[in-house]
DNA sequence: CATCAAGATGAAAACGTTTTCAAATTGATT
DNA sequence: AATCAATTTGAAAACGTTTTCATCTTGATG
């Protein structure tokens, strides 16, 4: 019936010492006679006593809980992220808030400004963009941030990606030398830096490398997610493309088997690179050649990182880039 | 540099009232005298005053959170349920702590705990079965819980699931009735309920009155990993198996990539049905046949039910069953 | 105009820790 | 035996809210 709650002001009076010992004790502060320590942990035991996170955060200002931003757990990608984020939380102790933002800058900004409130020590926060008002709350909020697969225009916030310029360059300097003239480039929406900056300059340097000129009807900006690409076959013929890159995996399935289901022979008619090597890349058939990224490593590095942050050390450097490869498999020949 | 923080104080000083009226017209409550009420809104909203959670939850004992333990949020089964429950937590206004529990029963128990001493409001738990171990944690906290997606044998915790016995005996059913002599039974850890209790016992009902012989060595037990199923397939020749019935999609997408690579054509040679109607059935080629489930639903269902005990509403019934179907696609004929 | 009930307010006590600072104890050194 | 520094301890003040009472206002009613 009653909370029933053993405090550790009862763990005190048990074991005839202090709060303040029960609380060092606990604690694992080393000013404690061992004698001392034996006694406050025998009585801890007997009382089954468990301290309360919620009144410790209070007093100390910490709560070992920070807070996740995640676009949607859904999406392959990102909860690929989201478990390296969490496995290196565990293993400092802290706990992740995850919330799902969908992307939606008003969502995002209400969201922060609750883990704000909840106190958390501090954040990752995935997604394509970084808005002027998202960022205005980020500097507000005096928590440490990190970005995780999510590039900061400006350069001024902690981040780790990889190198999604370079790696898509590769990505179409693949497909030219296999003699595709006419390669098409799908992402997610263009206001995103991740593409507009990144990825499209990738591509447009590779195009001029090859001495190809640039074609904006080969540019398709579109939602992550399968049905759109499905839905892209019609456009993708009409323009003559012979090949394309493409910024999501689900994205990725869904304009293969929309030119497969078209009567096209991939790759013999059609080659595409994706870009996540998500685990869906070897489960669709053919299975999908790929740009690759440590999706794990990017989540876990990226909490590694915040860790430090959270703990005021140093960090080398605020913008990590982690490697990324070529990953040849059946949608390339 | 300082916390620079507002508190509930200074917002009381200024407004030239007590923290109790300042506390009241942040919490909505109605008796504060409208000219007041706008004074103290003023104030808060120029000293832009944020009510600190952490002391608000050790003051009311409610933290507005709550936690979900997940086997892994990277299999898109379990991300489907955690992002209804987020969703409708968010309706709510709680937060959700996610934490990977690899359906390891000591790091089920851990994580339980240190949910506990996060003081939360209430818990979703999914995961195959509920050790003995868990179930005590459980009892002795009294924290309401809900399962989802996760049966208990013992049928003592709210849960909500669909009909899993049934499903799977009408897909089996379904594979018989096609001519299939030798339908496989493929799931995880038979130790898990879920499987054990409920989907084998379909499967050997369906046999039953179709007048076949259980036969063990169509029985597979594995992990719920993609590359797991694709092993499977010799074994499958092995026994002569025409048909199976496969209790995970990322499962299911091995065995019937495992099958295809050998040279069999899906679903003339081999025909299988898988269970969670993922958005994967609908990327791999041939598209999988499928018992169909509302995932999304299953988990705002259980958070839904979780409100509701919360707050100390009576709820109709502990344990719900959602309705389930089956699709057919490109795995059956 | 007195009376009362309802409506608004405030003082202060929780909530369960951590942390600071001073006091008490210990033990080694002279 | 006295001294001093280190080591252990405890008292009490935070931490920033909510909540419980009691008190004070109000305005309507007789």
């Amino acid at each position: 019936m009653d909370k029933q709650t053993v405090t550790i002001y009862d763990v005190a009076r048990e074991a005839d010492v202090s709060m303040a010992t029960v609380s060092r004790v606990v604690n694992g502060n080393p000013n404690v006679k061992p004698a001392t320590r034996k006694k406050v942990l025998d009585v801890i035991e007997r009382l089954d006593y468990r301290p309360n996170a919620v009144a410790r955060g209070l007093a100390s200002k910490k709560t070992t809980t920070v807070g996740v931003i995640i676009p949607d757990v859904t999406n392959i990608y990102f909860s690929a992220l989201a478990r390296g984020i969490d496995d290196i939380a565990m293993m400092y102790k802290y706990n992740i808030i995850l919330t799902n933002s969908d992307e939606n800058g008003r969502k995002e900004v209400q969201v922060l400004n609750t883990l704000m409130a909840k106190q958390v020590d501090g954040i990752v926060f995935m997604g394509n963009a970084v808005s002027e008002e998202l960022r205005k709350e980020f500097d507000r909020a005096k928590t440490p941030i990190v970005l995780a697969g999510c590039v900061d225009e400006k350069g001024q916030m902690p981040s780790v990606n990889i190198d999604y310029t370079a790696a898509v360059e590769e990505a179409v300097k693949n497909l030219i030398d296999r003699g595709n003239q006419k390669v098409a480039f799908i992402s997610g929406s263009l206001a995103d830096p991740i593409n507009r900056d990144f990825r499209l300059k990738g591509y447009k340097q590779a195009l001029k490398k090859a001495g190809i000129r640039y074609d904006d009807k080969l540019v398709f900006e579109t939602d992550y997610t399968y049905k759109a690409g499905q839905l892209l076959q019609p456009a993708l013929q009409s323009v003559g493309a012979t090949a394309a890159v493409i910024g999501d995996d689900e994205l990725a399935a869904g304009v293969m088997n929309g030119v497969t289901d078209a009567g096209l022979n991939v790759p013999n008619d059609f080659e595409l690179i994706t870009s996540n090597d998500t685990k869906l890349t070897e489960m669709v058939r053919p299975k999908m050649s790929s740009i690759t990224q440590p999706l794990y490593d990017i989540g876990a590095v990226a909490m590694r990182l915040l860790t430090k942050f959270m703990n005021n050390e140093e960090a080398e450097e605020k913008t990590v880039l982690l490697p990324y490869g070529l990953m040849k498999r059946d949608t390339t020949n």
